[in-house]
DNA sequence: AATGAATGAGGGTTCATTCAT
DNA sequence: GATGAATGAACCCTCATTCAT
């Protein structure tokens, strides 16, 4: 990008740091709100309890402060802190736990969820980062399949990355389905019913032994 | 929608429908290339070898040209005009086969499609335009699932509309990925190895039996 | 005004005569219904049952069809036709019929005066069409008084003219709120009522003498 | 009205009263210039020494600074700020006060009078607004005509509000006619012997005895 | 740092009028 | 004569961004 007019360092002050952190939570809440598109910096700026200007003492423009915001989220899905599954050997429990913790960080954020998907679609940058996103989940997913491969536990005529890029696919676009596009039926099945279902889904796809699947 | 001040008939004349194509063929144009939201009226007459106001007469404003123009391809997509398959009875191949259709279709529309899917994030109307046509993918799959389920050929335990759910969006997405993403490894692999990979794991997530995969 | 592009000139034919006719009364329904601003030439010629284009064949603009309408009337209003009075002797009487006369026509015409009213605050051409109809009244008001002053029947030392102008603005504009204006109380008085109590204002500003009044 | 999608509350600083106010002095040139119709809200601004856009700062459209346009006059209009009367007994002398009062208003708002007029009879809400104006005349007059019918100094057998309203409309009307009509004889009248003629006309309709006008 | 007024480019839309068929 | 498609000037309005205080 070309060099700004000003500058937007770090806020100096514990004064600063704080009216930025104002100022995203604002961000966070006009956007859940109206979407990305829709937001206009004075209502942020207003949400924040600040004038116009002063949006532009801590961000450059919109772009940025969403920036902000979308990180946290991010940072949640990746790392969406998963239960302990009581034996590790079980493939299909750990399957299942995992896409559980997933579901629930996605309810979690849902209504941020639907925007960041609205301004990737808008945003090339954007578009960038949810790939790399998308990406680190394909990497693991991919590193784990290879590994049951690798012991005879699961399907091993399947490409490994291939695989993991439909399964994960699969599971992010019924999450979706069910917390963030338009409220239908969401609320027939309950969010562990759901995991459940993915998760028989995911190993019969790799064709999991049912001695692996603690049965 | 509100009636409009102005009324949009069909073209009485031969003359004016032939406008009207050059006018949906030249929205087809710019919107592959800019998008929805940068896609201006003025550039749609240019292309189209017309003055501003002309755009009028045959359409009310910008959404819905774009609907002329989407509901090309939404027909291309749920009809994708499949080959035969040899054995109807090798549930696998015909698996195979409609993915592969499904695939091409996609390829065909790619441009536009990505078109759709950020005007599906910014517009409820034609968010809803596309989450029907997923419920007809949907509906379809599902019927076909349970009546294999019937015929003992998959696994009984599974619902079959999540599945279908979750199947359809699994092709859904990796098509999306490979022709509409961003252009990264797709010519890494061919039409015909994804197409291979997705029928795959589509029947071992359904447990069909490898005597109903023509093996 | 400069000399049109296009003549126009009386149609030639008698078919010619009739469209023309039917332009006209269609443009009376539409600028009854909507007004003189927000009539469009397209919804006048479609009204017609005529195309755009023929709209031109016989009025230059929008202008040219209103004064076609508005001229029909015009004559209603100046020439509206009073019933005969029993005793030519009686003025009261005389005024009475008369101003009974008038609220009819206004009451006849009323959309159409409304509109009338509109374009006069809004063409200065209109506005003077207007103004020769109030002319009219006022010298031919003006006339009788004098008449009356003459024969010793009307207050000598008020100006005719004035007093014509001011008597009637006043059963001009009553006339107005009552039949044209916004639809209030208009149903409480009965237009005979109306002209009554107009009347007796009338000749008393007058001072007509009783025995001049039939009493 | 539907609530704006940016709010207009009054102007924070001092500045920005200020340029509120020479907005609306601006709008009143302009509009006196070439009437509401065809006042541009870019004229306004560049009359103001503004920007486009600025205008929007203080004003949601046209209709709304015309708004705060029109309600100095009206204010200018109800309370004229009539001479005080040497003899409160005289009711001719206070009517011809407060009919000069009211002459000397109009004078004064002539021009803004006369887009208000063009204005009533092109937006509906302006329209009412005119009306409530008049309604108040009409039962001011009104209320002091029954007074003058009680104190037995006018004709019994007059309808108040009726007569109010007609002898209001000949006032209005006359008044209309000399300042914001077309500029025609009104030079050949001085304003004083309007109020005179208009006022006698007054008291003789209502039969005002001798001996209450101060002969 | 904060404020809020000022800017102005940019896009959508309307409709009287013209013109080729 | 009739048709209806084509024209394009004209105006309104939005809002990210800058700037004086």
């Amino acid at each position: 990008m070309a060099s700004p007019r000003t500058a937007h360092p770090a806020p100096a002050t514990a004064r600063g740091v704080r009216t930025r952190d104002r100022l995203v939570a604002a961000a966070r809440v006009v956007f859940e709100r109206v979407g990305y598109l829709d937001a206009r910096l004075v209502d942020i700026s207003k949400e924040a309890g600040l004038s116009t200007g002063s949006f532009y003492t801590y961000f450059p423009n919109k772009k940025e402060v969403f920036a902000a915001v979308a990180e946290m989220t991010q940072n949640d899905l990746l790392h969406p802190g998963m239960e302990r599954v009581a034996d590790e050997g079980d493939v299909h429990a750990v399957v299942e736990a995992s896409i559980r913790a997933y579901l629930h960080a996605c309810h979690r954020n849902a209504r941020l969820l639907a925007v960041l998907e609205q301004v990737a679609h808008v945003d090339p940058d954007f578009r960038e980062l949810t790939r790399q996103r998308d990406e680190e989940f394909f990497r693991r997913n991919a590193r784990s399949i290879a590994d049951l491969q690798a012991r005879g536990l699961a399907d091993a005529s399947l490409d490994p990355m291939l695989t993991s890029k439909a399964l994960s696919a699969m599971v992010g676009r019924v999450a979706y389905g069910y917390f963030i596009g338009p409220v239908t039926e969401q609320d027939s099945v309950t969010m562990d019913q759901l995991a459940a279902g993915l998760a028989r889904m995911w190993t019969n796809a790799l064709r999991i032994p049912d001695r692996a699947r603690g049965r």
